[in-house]
DNA sequence: CCAATTAGATAGCTTACGTCA
DNA sequence: ACTGACGTAAGCTATCTAATT
């Protein structure tokens, strides 16, 4: 029965592509398939997009709902006369009535929906903890209904002034101390997830790009490997087989040649001039002086 | 208000133990 | 008496999150 999982907690999701793909966005078969859609709709690294699925509050009720709040039971309501009587308990929640019970899953565990009973005997125990003076920090649980109007109101603005803060807390019968909390661990959580996004997201660009630099040294080595090989030139058609038009420069092989690596003309055999316009001058694309950029260019083309 | 931290609550897992066929 | 399946409770750990500093 897990009902959550960390990754959508907060409803992001990971979309990722390569530079080479972000054209094709529909494009499944890539492994870098991250939807990033809240943070790549903004500025890389804003931390506080407020675009947020549904889904993750959604789930956080339903945890919440089956975490501890039962059958509508809300616990942490306060009675009307203390709301907005902020700073008079000393006690950090006296709202919290359900401290205490941790390690007693037998008391959730094995209720499957009948355990009410056996939990409201704890809350009452521990109520009267409560009024044993303990001064241990009691934290409380936000019901589903509280949760649900604090996500959603997160979700309109993500900061609150004084006059909504207050205005939230009477409806949710907490105090506006709290309403301050929940929003600022709220915004810590939304940025900590952004921020495991974004290192996400660098990491698999880090990856692409050691694997293309892995590639690309490969390329190399194996042109330098090419250039070097004095097989290669025996093999290599004899030069005066490669002609190139001096007004363009272009490189082509004789239209009777066939096959083998004179087949494989530097440049494809297109027209470029037309028939006897141009004059063929005998090339030696390996004799090619300042550091050899032309025949690599003709060799990538 | 943010960042870091604390500590309570809870789910999942493992293990030991008792019961029963 | 022994064995395997099954249920239960307790302990432990990881995670979430309210609250504090």
């Amino acid at each position: 029965m897990m009902i959550h999982q960390r990754e959508d907690h907060l409803g992001l999701s990971l979309s990722l592509s390569s530079p080479a793909e972000t054209h094709r966005p529909s494009s499944s078969s890539s492994p870098l398939q991250l939807n990033l859609a809240p943070s790549m709709t903004s500025p890389p690294f804003n931390l506080f997009h407020k675009k947020e699925t549904s889904d993750g509050f959604v789930l956080d009720a339903c945890r919440v709902e089956t975490r501890s709040f039962l059958k509508g039971i809300d616990v942490n309501r306060l009675p009307a006369t203390t709301v907005d009587m902020e700073e008079e308990a000393g006690v950090s929640s006296p709202n919290s009535t359900i401290s205490s019970v941790s390690g007693k899953r037998s008391l959730e565990r094995s209720e499957n929906g009948h355990g009410d009973d056996l939990l409201d005997c704890s809350r009452g125990l521990i109520n009267s903890d409560e009024e044993d003076g303990d001064n241990s920090r009691k934290k409380l649980r936000l019901s589903k209904d509280q949760s649900a109007i604090l996500e959603d109101s997160f979700k309109e603005h993500n900061t609150l002034n004084p006059k909504q803060k207050l205005a939230l807390a009477k409806r949710l019968g907490l105090r506006p101390r709290q309403v301050e909390v929940w929003f600022q661990n709220r915004r810590a959580r939304t940025k900590l997830k952004q921020t495991e996004v974004d290192c996400e997201f660098l990491k698999r660009c880090c990856e692409n790009l050691t694997d293309e630099n892995r590639r690309l040294m490969k390329e190399v080595q194996e042109l330098r490997a090419l250039k070097l090989s004095p097989q290669f030139y025996m093999q290599m058609t004899p030069p005066t087989t490669l002609t190139m038009c001096p007004s363009c420069e272009r490189v082509s092989a004789p239209p009777s040649s066939s096959t083998g690596p004179s087949s494989t003309p530097v440049e494809a055999p297109r027209p470029h001039h037309s028939g006897s316009s141009h004059h063929r001058v005998p090339f030696n694309p390996w004799a090619i002086a300042p550091a050899g950029h032309r025949s690599f260019d003709a060799v990538r083309h």
